[in-house]
DNA sequence: CCTCCTTGTTAGTCACTGCTAACATATAAG
DNA sequence: CTTATATGTTAGCAGTGACTAACAAGGAGG
């Protein structure tokens, strides 16, 4: 039990973070709410929240930014979410279901079978 | 996102299968409490639940016993569990906590990713 | 300038799933 | 049988994280 809590933030950030390579232009909270499918009210209060955990910075022109802490939690599970879509890859799995079960998995694996996944992509 | 939501009832109907096998006499309520470590208040109001859902039966003696349609889910999460755990390892992960990731993916992933991790046991 | 469409916010709701405290009932021990 | 301990239930609470409805603010076009 104990799942981490976490999951939620960790994926608003790292859907920012995507967002930003995706579009080349600052992400605004409509954009996520798309994204996510997601309603703006949800965003709204999930963005509020991680602004008071200074993850993010909100904009003069409601844009979004990510702090450095924001950035880095982001590329972390970021990280993680390639990591494993590549490993369910290679063992098998479709892409757009490794895909899936990559977002579903990324918040509550260990450190260390993150690693042992690593190490399979690269041993290939 | 949209988590099956159902991975609480399969937490439980795993662990009354497992204790049963463990325990070699009926299930309480006061079984799963210690082994889930959660109150007996909590395991009451989710056993309630999952009768109301006719996934176990309350017997006389106040024992548990599961319904052919609950003997099927804890039996599929308990494969999934097993099957998981035993991946993990294989690909280098401490056993300890390739039971604990075990615990917390099994209710979440795909079924083809499932079937994925048997294939890379079986091929072993 | 005013109006409309887009976007953001607020208030209030709901489901889930855990908790404690208090009470009820069952079982075991004397 | 009676008491004490173990077990089960109920009521009420908390936190997360989604939702809708309604309102607020901003910008574009007439």
């Amino acid at each position: 039990m104990n799942y981490t809590k976490k999951q939620s933030s960790e994926d608003y950030l790292e859907r920012i973070l995507m967002l930003q390579k995706e579009l080349n232009r600052p992400v605004r909270a409509i954009d996520i709410a798309n994204a996510l499918n997601f309603s703006r009210a949800s965003v709204s209060i999930a963005l509020k929240k991680l602004e008071q955990e200074e993850m993010i910075i909100y904009k003069e022109n409601q844009t979004i930014e990510l702090t450095e802490e924001g950035l880095k939690v982001a590329e972390e599970t970021y990280e993680r979410h390639l990591i494993i879509t590549k490993a369910l890859i290679q063992i098998g799995v479709d892409e757009d279901i490794a895909e899936d079960d990559a977002c579903k998995v990324e918040h509550i694996i260990s450190e260390e079978t993150f690693k042992a996944l690593k190490r399979i992509i690269n041993k290939k």
